[in-house]
DNA sequence: CATACTCGAAACCAAATGGTTACACAAGTC
DNA sequence: GACTTGTGTAACCATTTGGTTTCGAGTATG
């Protein structure tokens, strides 16, 4: 596996986005995780490396288990690159206001 | 090609990304955003149409060129799974908050 | 009509990805 | 010390991905 620690590259697969929101309530072991869905528990193991490696998740290691920890702030650097079009999206709202307020005053309009 | 129209997946690459936001500013022909890469033209074809695919993209054809139009609200999808994450590393933020209040406090304390 | 241009589709290829089984290793338990 | 348990790692495999070159279809332009 080569170890990309790209957030978005990590984000792209679907089990380690559900990985992700499992980690978001609780701290979980690697068995605990794995137990959640249907693949083995080396291929979850898999998914966490990669999670840790783009620091993700953190490792702590109590006894012999090892705790999952989710960074929600490494997160921020998808939020910066969607930031870029979320003022798009907003314009086009504004846009779609003007003109439903055209259509209000045309209908307006028509009544008279 | 598979033709997958998972979000995720069309943003995870980073041509992908750079094509998104050439288009943010202005709707372009393939040629010309391909002249934009180093990549050959019909790499860049394919790009655009897993970007068509997932609807984070449109076309529009005008005689025999192909205009690409960005559609920013498809990116709402990856703004709806980060949102579970944002409260996550505000808390973080408020507790540092706290943290540093008390510290603050007991720096105050230590002067006197 | 012939020619040039823009572009998507097909065929093909190397590399990356996600999965499995088998094994190794440290930490508790008897 | 022997045994079980929780994990990570290695080796291997099928599929997907991103790229290329080649070809064909449609649209101006002479």
């Amino acid at each position: 596996m080569d170890l990309r620690r790209d957030v978005f590259q990590a984000i792209a697969d679907p089990t380690r986005r559900a990985i992700l929101l499992l980690l978001s309530t609780q701290a979980l072991t690697a068995g605990a995780i794995a137990a959640n869905f249907d693949s083995s528990r080396p291929a979850v193991s898999k998914h966490l490396q990669i999670l840790t490696a783009c620091e993700l998740v953190s490792q702590e290691q109590i006894g012999r288990e090892v705790y999952y920890h989710l960074q929600p702030e490494k997160m921020k650097e998808v939020d910066d690159f969607i930031e870029q079009f979320r003022q798009h999206w907003e314009e086009r709202f504004n846009q779609l206001d003007k003109v439903l307020a055209v259509m209000k005053r045309e209908r307006g309009k028509g009544k008279k």
